[in-house]
DNA sequence: TCTTAATAAATTGTCGACAATTTTGTTGTT
DNA sequence: AACAACAAAATTGTCGACAATTTATTAAGA
């Protein structure tokens, strides 16, 4: 089971193969952001039946990852500024939440767990500040646990079926690739204590800001880029 | 367009209606919850064919009505004490999240709209403690025009598009029709007032508590039926 | 030249049939 | 009677073809 999707099962059909491949197809931008899909083409492509094609088309809209019209067609979803914003702005809640219920529901066994994460983390610096897309499972693994923790399937499936789908295409597709190395190790070790201590409040209150310390780093990263651009 | 789903868009095609009536069928237990799905028996009673009920079942699975699994089929979704309570916690993070937000980005003209709703409400005690499934519009149309006022599409995707039709299940099913009349005007009222102010921290957390409360009240009722069946 | 209308091409929606898998029922053995 | 292996039936997954709708192209008119 591989690190980035804790909740995901084998695929056993084909339509689960293409969608796979379609998915990370799009998180990476091999296929463009906003472009529209063409099935007969995409069909072609995979070498599979149109239907077998919409099947995966439908769980790649089931994660946000791309949006259909009736008569219209199918596009995928387009990465914006604002997208990004609200995104982070969903995470905060529904992580927060999540980790106010991980304080609540997490078992001993769980919390030496991360705990055990936490100390491989400190003593590996290059899982702390992951450079490319596939090494950054030091963040995303910790997120996860915490997500899993809270022993809330309504939470898991939301946030790790659904918005993490999008949260991972962000960041591949705007290379904000190291989430703010040692400082999200130290907030990721505060964050544990806090589950650990079972004190809910202060672990929603710490997780919600330490989402919007990223998106406040990956927003200035973006205004940087664009100011750039302008030169 | 209906009260009970400001997003939804006019159905053009024949899965779109099928999906709809399955949706009420589901919602009010027509089709009851956890029962599993024949593909070839409801294609048969609604008078399409297999691709275009499966369609249909790919829109329930995106609203969490329904869950697929390969080579299995598809069941509606249980409801269970649980499940209930998963939900709730997860709106409590949402709605509050969208409260703050709308506190924010709420428009002038929103917010008399708001107070004029809200002006009609008092006037029509009908409308504050709706009796039956479809008259209880009053609360829904309160919630869902305080997460239109986010202006966070993700947000409102999340929660008109998926979370409440979950919601409007578990009312109709458990019978928990009028949210707690005379006492949840009130708290809309503070809320408005809240967001009216540019408040995001008290509308937020107002939301929450109001939230909070629905959901004690309706696991105190499911106890005491439990209760009664031991009896 | 620009709009508008009509037509042709391409794309999406729906259908029925076949293949693969699961479930059910039967038979045979201990 | 209980269990296992096998066979039959039913269900789901996939395919290609046709219908309905949208998009592109052409023709006509102002």
């Amino acid at each position: 089971m591989p690190l980035n999707n804790p909740t995901r099962t084998a695929p056993v059909t084909t339509a689960d193969k293409v969608f796979e491949q379609m998915q990370h197809a799009i998180v990476e931008g091999k296929i463009l952001a906003g472009s529209k899909i063409s099935e007969p083409e995409l069909a072609k492509q995979y070498q599979i039946s149109r239907s077998t094609l919409r099947e995966a088309l439908n769980r790649l809209e089931k994660c946000h990852l791309v949006e259909r019209k009736a008569n219209i067609g199918s596009r995928v979803v387009e990465c914006t500024t604002q997208g990004l914003l609200e995104l982070y702005i969903t995470r905060e809640a529904l992580e927060g939440m999540a980790c106010r219920q991980a304080a609540i529901n997490i078992t001993d066994e769980e919390i030496s767990d991360m705990q055990a994460m936490l100390q491989r983390h400190s003593q590996s610096p290059a899982l702390q500040d992951g450079v490319s897309y596939y090494q950054e499972q030091g963040d995303l693994d910790f997120h996860y646990k915490v997500i899993l923790a809270s022993h809330n399937q309504q939470l898991i499936n939301l946030i790790c079926g659904q918005l993490y789908h999008l949260v991972r295409m962000y960041r591949c597709q705007f290379g904000m690739n190291s989430p703010r190395a040692s400082r999200a190790f130290d907030e990721h070790s505060h964050i544990i204590q806090a589950i650990a201590d079972r004190d809910g409040e202060l672990a929603e209150m710490l997780m919600r800001r330490h989402i919007a310390a990223s998106r406040i780093n990956i927003e200035s990263k973006i205004s940087k880029i664009k100011f750039q651009n302008k030169q």
